[in-house]
DNA sequence: TAGTGGTCTAGACCACGAA
DNA sequence: TCGTGGTCTAGACCACTAT
């Protein structure tokens, strides 16, 4: 049925050197696919018995990279119903993007009040940190994210002005950025890395977040990165702790 | 071979209602026995092979058992070798315990400079984030902790004292807490949940920090919990971030 | 009832490490 | 050379979902 060591979807050589274990590149390929977007956020995947038959191996290889794609949160398996490419519904940030709750009661989405929104040259830092030449176009947006009512975060977000062509010209800018760079981008944030560090107010942030100067305030400094692992945006943070903390589990 | 629905360690009831997977009896089965200490850290698991025949499962269950174990970073598998029980060795600590980096260079591991160690009945507070009656015995731990040679972190340990007989008394306080816990007293630290905010320094905290009054810091509140779920210490941390920020991983 | 993922088994061969 | 975990296969039955 199979050579010693089959290779999917026939990449050419007999993998001698370099060769990788079958799931892996089941997994990869998967991936590529979503990258594509030839399977849109909240839609079904083939089935396993599917995907097997057309890659030419057993379920059970399949089933091992469907296993890792949902332990990185990529998939949603659901028993009797099939796997799903997943989301970024509220939900989902919730739990995996936004570790900012408050000290007493549930978890809570923030409202957002957009500042500023503008398309210009990157600054050094910023197209270096988007791994962008020097100088490239990139999205700025400033807002003001509320908690219970009142001012919490203050917020910059830098885009490659490249991936998300028209973003902000005009057009709403939704409170889920996540959700609206899948929906109208095809681009997924799969996963990102934070700096954290306390930090005291300049007088311009304390005016925003109501607060004196000189306030206390945790500063995050974010860059998020798509499926393929490039970077898709720089997020800084200066969030109000008194009554809120960042949520960090350690397993 | 089996009936319809096998149970391990034979618990008596047929397990109509509430029935768990084999793998998963077999996952509980082998935390209870790390927990009863009857591998310690560092030694060998018997093979799956041997497991498998012990419990009578096949030996695919036994290792979807081990695969979840070593996941939650409970045992760590080796090619060719065997499966080991985690062990508190600085790396391990310095990869998932300790997320206090330089921004410039390597992790490192802090030294230690003790202030206080001393035995009496926990507060109110002490008392209930660890699970214990009003009024019973905790050990109390103040340290200093330096990075790069300088004070960098003001670190306060709350321990149920009826966990760690003796700890303290006169005994050299080692660097590495967890892996005391561990093989003097055979409690393993499993997992912890930290609460991070921004504060002001006090005068006496910035005093033992070498900063000025008012210096920003970053505030951490780790419970840390023991292989059975169970509060094992409080931890509360004054941290400079001037030259150092907290890393975290959104995956 | 049909189809999906979830569990469990049995057996083969490979890669790695130690003796 | 032997024993370990790592990969891959094939097939069985179960639990859940939709129709």
């Amino acid at each position: 049925m199979h050579p010693t060591r089959a290779t999917v979807a026939a990449s050419g050589e007999p993998t001698k050197l370099g060769f990788r274990p079958l799931y892996m590149q089941v997994r990869d390929m998967l991936v590529q696919r979503m990258v594509q977007g030839l399977w849109g956020p909240g839609e079904a995947l083939p089935s396993e018995q599917d995907l097997a038959a057309e890659l030419g191996v057993s379920q059970g290889t399949v089933r091992k990279a469907l296993d890792e794609l949902a332990a990185q949160n990529l998939v949603v398996r659901r028993q009797g119903r099939g796997t799903f490419v997943a989301e970024h519904d509220e939900a989902r940030i919730l739990f995996q993007f936004f570790k900012l709750v408050p000290d007493v009661g549930n978890p809570c989405f923030p409202e957002s009040r957009i500042l500023s929104a503008e398309r210009r040259a990157g600054t050094a830092e910023e197209c270096i940190r988007l791994g962008l030449v020097t100088g490239a176009d990139v999205i700025h947006v400033h807002r003001i994210r509320l908690l219970q009512g009142k001012p919490a975060i203050s917020e910059t977000v830098t885009l490659p002005a490249g991936l998300f062509p028209g973003l902000g010209d005009g057009d709403l800018i939704p409170n889920n950025l996540y959700g609206l760079y899948a929906s109208e981008y095809g681009v997924t944030v799969a996963k990102a890395v934070e700096k954290l560090k306390a930090v005291l107010l300049a007088p311009e942030e304390a005016e925003q977040l109501e607060v004196a100067p000189g306030h206390p305030a945790l500063h995050i400094d974010r860059l998020a990165r798509s499926l393929d692992g490039s970077p898709v945006e720089w997020r800084v943070s200066l969030c109000l702790t008194d009554a809120f903390h960042y949520h960090s589990d350690l397993t």
